[in-house]
DNA sequence: AAGAACTATGACGAATTTGTGAATTTATCT
DNA sequence: AGATAAATTCACAAATTCGTCATAGTTCTT
């Protein structure tokens, strides 16, 4: 698997180059942003960044309102950098949907440990339901509720549907979908895919478009 | 239905603060105590305490001590907050009798979601009747009541729709069913399921309807 | 701009799954 | 043992899903 992109915002670049170090040698992928504008600029440019590492003392945008603006269209993980343990800041990151808190200073052990395991919780592989966008995904019940109404799907179109939004964002080919949605011994024909596509845009109604064909590949799930 | 009552146990005053805060949001009763032995005389000096929150690292009297104590009169579901995912903790903690585990820090949605599960599973269980949608299982007296109708089941009959309405709004294979209802010695035809939930449906006029059919999958038990 | 390559859509029928009534086996009670 | 009820199996009918195909529409290439 590729690297998972970090991206880490803070104003001092000195705190951007510890935290780059101790998650380079992690091997994940870090990228820089110096200011709230910027953080946001690139979040919404850059494809597949798997959690953002957020400082909350920054002049102009400051960490909560970029939080905010995320948090809008996007669950991405964010881990708050806060300058000392303060109660206050905390109740408030975890109402905007923070996912968890470090205080400065902190150790590299505590960074890595803390950026480690909100990845893994939020993985999303284990989840029993899933939400993006107005669409939720009841793995147990087998249920799609589009806007809090429940929608009726086949057996075929929930599995292909979750399988869709499991992997939101990533360009699958009728291939990868054939082998991972059908059996790896379905041997007919991939314009099968299309025509379940279809059937599922049609039920999904507005949210539909969030199917998106991708020409000469295949399809991608993806909330604007 | 009364809110429920959860007893949350910390020597910390700003962590129980913390987990108070969330619960109450959730629109939970929180009891709180800030170390074990007053966690023990709260515990057995209240009526309905459905749930306790207990830390581990505590002075004098434990979290390991606590739950001791308290498992050897009650089956109340305890929750752990533990310092760091240690797995040996870990381990020891399910001999006790411990339900759940969360490490610190964690998130609120850990935090709701492992109550709400506790709380999910710990449910219907033991309870001697079960009522949903008109619908009352008197699990003792091996009864079904419809509106107040007594309807009589046979035992499998009565066995698979208790079955049903415990894991209500989960999809639940026939194979699932078999190993749950029959015993997992059981080799017969699973098509044996239909023919009893036929009866069931039959039986059960209107209400009928609650028991679902998921095409390609089972069934579901769902009072929308 | 025309043609090639690919995708969307609607309709149809085969295949699969479920519903149902009846027959058969198994268990229970007197 | 015989009678009764329950559980299971069976066979066929009904319902639903799934895949294919033909046609129409779109995007890309030259």
């Amino acid at each position: 698997m590729d690297r998972l992109k970090i991206l880490v915002v803070d104003d001092e670049s000195r705190m951007r180059k510890l935290v780059k170090d101790f998650l380079v040698r992690r091997n994940y992928e870090v990228i820089e942003a110096e200011n709230g504008e910027q953080a946001i600029d690139i979040f919404f440019q850059t494809k597949g960044i798997a959690l953002i590492i957020l400082d909350i003392m920054m002049p102009k945008v400051d960490g909560w309102q970029v939080c905010r603006e995320i948090r809008q269209y996007s669950d991405v993980p964010i881990i708050m950098l806060t300058a000392k343990g303060d109660e206050k800041d905390e109740l408030l990151g975890f109402e905007l949907g923070v996912d968890e808190y470090i205080s400065k200073p902190f150790s590299p052990k505590i960074l890595v440990a803390r950026v480690e395991a909100v990845l893994r919780r939020t993985a999303g592989i284990d989840e029993e339901v899933i939400e993006i966008g107005g669409i939720t995904l009841d793995k147990a019940a087998h249920q799609l509720k589009i806007d809090g109404e429940p929608i009726d799907l086949s057996y075929k179109e929930f599995e292909l549907l979750t399988y869709f939004v499991v992997n939101k964002g990533v360009a699958l080919s009728r291939e990868k979908i054939l082998n991972n949605v059908w059996n790896y011994d379905y041997f007919g024909d991939a314009r099968t895919i299309d025509t379940h596509v279809k059937k599922l845009r049609s039920k999904m109604g507005d949210k539909g478009k969030y199917i998106k064909t991708i020409w000469g590949l295949g399809y991608k799930f993806e909330v604007d």
